[in-house]
DNA sequence: TCTGGGGTCCTAGGACCC
DNA sequence: TCTGGGGTCCTAGGACCC
């Protein structure tokens, strides 16, 4: 029932030395939606709306990839069902397999929502080597979530990562003999290699991992950088110095928003951006945080991108504030280069730990744009609510007053609070 | 049919300081 | 008065990953 493709009697020294799992969901999303919707088991199904998120096994025998226009992927299997992510479902139960890792070792370091590293080096003596901890994973999943999950087991991150990827679809991988199993293998398995890599090595020959191996480090340097070049000539001697630990709190955060055949108008791109300035914000002020460099991204039709940050010196976490940063940013980006905007991006980075939101003002989006206008409730501009604010709560508890796109969320507990004691 | 939304890391040039 | 080498920070762009 569980194919073990590996075909190994692991002696002791290997068992310790190979103790690195990776486990990845097998295309998640699609897998998920095939669960809950039990008449989907079975048929091609593509989770995504105009580009594909996910693809279940059954379509990508058909050629279908993710990221691919839902139309080419229609084109290539016209039998292919297509379901809008039920996105609510999915973090829940990313958690649900994780804390099934976290059964086996404490030193899980998950990496995306469907893949996490192991270090089992710890765990062998009471659960068995680490092909039978990969198997109890893949059973556990299986049984109590519901869902098919590939392990690879290897020596270092890097090779358990490329072994879950040749163990998929619903597989277990470790290989015997870590080095002629990789050197046999495209360079495009290893992480890092996307197309353009894949096109500069294929130009001078480097077909495998193998001929990657054997390249001299003079001419990786010349065709990828003296960085890349270390790196994948050490990655393809399997020299990987990365331990799994627990990942740290996230560097940057961002949101963005494509906006179809693009947008011209300054108002139209400004209500964009207040979109997902709000929604940004919002993610960081959930997390207790806030950042001091705001960089804009702007995308035009012709794909090519405009970038635009500047460093503050503080760190912000309001929508009032990232809005007001991102309009100038984008105002400059298209000094460069005029003409529709087809999809725009904040992005905080330079995070901080900030304190606890104080105070949230209603305001609406009318006042954002046209300070002062009568819409809705708000008929205050912001500068206007803040200083309400500021008269009633003291300045401190304004300096961390943040603003709410719309005015119809309620008003936070918070404000309420704070409200009451005033 | 051109292509979502969330990230990471690297490079390179310029400003500035010692 | 002229000038070196090193370090850090900032900005812009690009490749890549899920």
């Amino acid at each position: 029932m569980w194919p073990l493709r590996a075909v190994s009697r692991p002696c002791a020294i290997l068992t310790w030395m190979q103790g690195i799992l990776h486990v990845d969901l097998d295309a998640f999303y699609a897998s998920v939606e095939q669960m809950l919707h039990p008449e989907l088991a079975g048929r091609p199904v593509l989770v995504g709306g105009g580009v594909v998120l996910a693809a279940s096994y059954e379509a990508r025998a058909h050629g279908v990839a993710a990221p691919m226009g839902v139309k080419q992927a229609l084109h290539l299997c016209p039998d292919a069902v297509v379901v809008n992510g039920s996105f609510e479902n999915y973090g829940p139960i990313s958690k649900q397999v994780m804390a099934i890792c976290a059964d086996m070792t404490p030193l899980v370091e998950q990496i995306s929502i469907d893949e996490a590293f192991l270090d089992v080096r710890g765990s062998t003596h009471l659960l068995g080597s680490p092909d039978e901890i990969g198997q109890a994973i893949r059973q556990r999943v299986a049984n109590e979530v519901g869902l098919p999950i590939s392990v690879g087991i290897a020596s270092t991150k890097f090779l358990a990562k490329v072994a879950s990827g040749q163990a998929k679809p619903d597989g277990l991988l470790r290989p015997e003999d870590e080095i002629a199993w990789l050197h046999g293998l495209p360079v495009s398995v290893m992480w890092g290699v996307g197309p353009v890599r894949n096109a500069t090595l294929a130009e001078y020959g480097i077909q495998t991992v193998g001929d990657l191996a054997q390249a001299s480090k003079e001419h990786l340097t010349a065709w990828l950088g003296p960085g890349a070049a270390n790196h994948f000539h050490a990655l393809a001697w399997n020299r990987d110095g990365r331990s799994v630990r627990k990942p740290g709190r996230a560097g940057s955060m961002g949101s963005q928003s494509a906006l179809g055949r693009g947008l011209t108008r300054e108002t139209d791109l400004s209500v964009a951006l207040l979109r997902i300035a709000d929604r940004l914000s919002a993610r960081l002020r959930k997390k207790g945080r806030a950042g001091r460099t705001i960089t804009v991204r702007a995308r035009f039709a012709d794909m090519r991108a405009v970038t635009r940050a500047i460093t503050l010196p503080a760190a912000v976490s309001t929508t009032a504030g990232l809005h007001s940063a991102a309009v100038e940013l984008l105002a400059d980006a298209r000094r460069e280069q005029p003409g529709p905007v087809t999809l725009v991006a904040i992005s905080m980075s330079k995070l901080e730990l900030a304190g606890p939101l104080q105070l949230e003002l209603p305001f609406s989006v009318g006042d954002a744009l046209h300070p002062g206008s009568p819409v809705g409730a708000a008929q205050l501009s912001v500068d206007e609510q803040i200083d309400k604010a500021r008269e009633r709560f003291g300045k401190d508890a304004v300096g961390r007053a943040s603003v709410v796109l719309g005015g119809n969320r309620g008003v936070p507990d918070e404000f309420r609070e704070l409200a009451e004691k005033d």
